[in-house]
DNA sequence: TCTGGGGTCCTAGGACCC
DNA sequence: TCTGGGGTCCTAGGACCC
C-alpha cells in the first residue's frame, strides 16, 4: 500500500499560518508578476475565482469578497515544504519527494494493520506541528493513492483521510472520478476518453486494454493498470539528477530594447549555472528563446529559441552567460515587443566526468575556484551581490510583486513580531 | 493596461550505418 | 523488368504533471 499526503491549498496555508487574521478569509496567491492566480483558499474556490485565471480579470470579485491577495513567496513556501517533509518522514522506511507540497509514502513493509489509523495520526501530526493542513489517500497505486487522497477532499473532509482498504471501496472511488480528474489524463486524453464514451474512472478501468494501448500508447496502458491495483509506476526515492535545467520570466512590461533582452538573459543564464553547481552537474547544451506577446494580436509575433553545442560541459558562470548573449545576438529581432525570455541548460552530465577538449580555452580549475568562492560570498550575503557586469544590478526587467508577504522562516529581519 | 515557471516522458520520423 | 532490411541515435513536438 502507499500514500499520498499532500498540504491542502499549500501557498495559501502558508500564509495563513503567520498571519491567523486570514482564517476564514478568502485567500488568492499570484503568480510571477502577479499575473494569474495560482493557488485558493477553499473560501476563494467557493466565491468562483477559477485556478489559473489573470488577476485583472477577478480583481471584481477580490475586491467585492475582500479577498486577501500575495504574490508568490517561494522563498517561505520552499522553506515550509523542507518541514513538513520532515516530519512524515520517519513514519515510513521509504518516501517520495513529489513536488513543493505533496510526498507519497511507501507503507508496504509496515507492520501496521489499520493504515487508516496511521494516516490520521501522520496528519495530526504535520498539522500540530505546522499549521498546515494536509489530506491522505492510501491505496495499492501511485494512481490510487491520488484518486483515493481526492475523494478523501471531497468526501472525507473533517478525517482527510482515506484508504482503499478493499475492492469495494476502490470501486467506490472509481465510479466517484470522473476521467479528467484522474492522475496522467489531461484535457486532450479526457476529450478523446468522453468522445469514446468513457465517463467515469471505473469505465476506463475496464476498458480493452489494446485499444488503450493504440489509442493512448504505453503511457495509456500503465494508466490502466494502475487504476486495477497493479503499480506500474516507478519510484524515486532517491532525488534524480535533473535532466534539464530551465530559467525564464516574463518582463514587467514589454520591451524592443536589446540591451534590455541582454541583460536578462545574463541574469537567467547565471541563475542556470547557478542551479548546475548546486546539482554538482555540467551541461554541454544551451538553448535561448525569447518571444513576444502572443495576447497582445494586434502585435507583429516573434517567437524563436536556438541551440547552442558549447563544447565543454561546464557549470561556470561567465562562460555560459557568454554562449547565452551569442545566442541572443543570433534570434533577436528589431522593432518587436519582447515579453519574455529565458535559457534552459541540457545534456547535463555529473561534473566530476567533465571530458577535456584539446580545444579548452578556460582554465577549469581556475573556474572551479572562482565559481566556488562565488557561491560562498553568495550564499554568505544571502542574495547575489557578486555578479557580472553585464547582468546589471538594477534589475531594469524586474518582475511585479505587490504583495509579498515577509520571509519569515528564513530572513532574520523578517520573523514574525508579537506585541504583547 | 494587465495572461507563470519549471519539469518529465513518449513517439514518429529522419539520418546514418552495415 | 527486377533497386533491401534492420538497427541505432537524435530531435521536434505532444502530452502530462505541479
Amino acid at each position: 500500500m502507499y500514500a499520498l499526503i499532500d498540504c491542502n491549498n499549500f501557498y495559501c496555508s502558508c500564509e495563513r499560518v503567520f498571519n491567523p487574521q486570514l482564517r476564514g478569509r478568502p485567500i488568492v496567491v499570484l503568480s510571477n508578476n502577479d499575473g494569474c492566480v495560482i493557488a485558493r483558499s477553499e473560501e476563494a474556490k467557493q466565491i468562483g475565482i477559477v485556478m489559473g485565471t489573470p488577476e485583472y480579470m477577478v480583481r471584481d470579485l477580490i475586491k467585492k469578497n475582500n479577498v486577501a491577495v500575495f504574490s508568490s513567496n517561494y522563498t517561505l513556501y520552499g522553506d515550509m515544504s523542507d518541514r513538513v517533509m520532515k516530519l512524515m518522514a520517519p513514519f515510513v522506511p521509504k518516501m517520495e519527494l513529489y513536488s513543493i507540497d505533496e510526498a507519497f509514502l511507501d507503507m508496504s513493509e509496515l507492520a501496521y494493520t489499520d493504515l487508516l489509523a496511521l494516516g490520521v495520526t501522520i496528519r495530526k501530526h504535520i498539522t500540530q506541528c505546522t499549521g498546515i493542513p494536509v489530506t491522505i489517500g492510501i491505496a495499492p497505486t501511485k494512481t490510487l493513492a491520488k484518486m483515493a487522497n481526492r475523494y478523501a477532499k471531497k468526501m472525507r473532509a473533517a478525517l482527510g483521510v482515506h484508504w482503499l482498504a478493499n475492492k469495494n471501496l476502490t470501486r467506490q472511488a472509481l465510479e466517484f472520478t470522473e476521467v479528467n480528474d484522474i492522475w496522467g489524463v489531461g484535457k486532450q486524453y479526457a476529450g478523446l476518453l468522453n468522445r469514446n464514451g468513457f465517463r467515469t474512472a471505473a469505465d476506463l478501468a475496464s476498458a480493452p486494454e489494446d485499444w488503450v494501448r493504440t489509442k493512448m500508447s504505453v503511457v495509456g496502458l500503465r494508466l490502466l493498470k494502475e487504476l486495477n491495483g497493479i503499480p506500474c509506476v516507478e519510484w524515486d526515492y532517491e532525488p534524480q539528477r535533473k535532466k534539464n535545467i530551465c530559467t525564464s520570466r516574463s518582463f514587467g512590461t514589454k520591451s524592443q530594447d536589446k540591451s534590455l533582452l541582454a541583460e536578462a538573459i545574463s541574469n537567467h543564464a547565471s541563475a542556470c549555472a547557478i542551479k548546475l553547481r548546486k546539482d554538482k552537474s555540467s551541461a554541454k547544451k544551451l538553448n535561448v528563446f525569447i518571444h513576444t506577446n502572443p495576447f497582445r494580436i494586434q502585435d507583429e509575433q516573434h517567437e524563436q529559441s536556438i541551440d547552442i553545442d558549447m563544447n565543454v560541459p561546464t557549470s561556470d558562470t561567465s562562460e555560459i552567460i557568454k554562449y547565452a548573449l551569442k545566442g541572443l545576438d543570433i534570434i533577436f529581432r528589431k522593432n518587436h515587443n519582447y515579453i519574455k525570455c529565458g535559457v534552459i541548460v541540457s545534456d547535463l552530465v555529473p561534473e566530476e566526468i567533465v571530458q577535456k577538449s584539446l580545444f579548452d580555452t578556460l582554465n577549469r580549475q581556475r573556474s572551479k575556484k572562482v565559481m566556488e568562492t562565488l557561491d560562498f560570498v553568495n550564499r554568505s550575503l544571502g542574495t547575489e551581490i557578486v555578479r557580472f557586469a553585464v547582468q546589471g544590478f538594477e534589475k531594469r526587467y524586474r518582475l511585479k510583486r505587490e504583495y509579498l508577504s515577509q520571509r519569515y522562516t528564513t530572513n532574520i529581519d523578517e520573523v514574525l513580531h508579537i506585541n504583547i
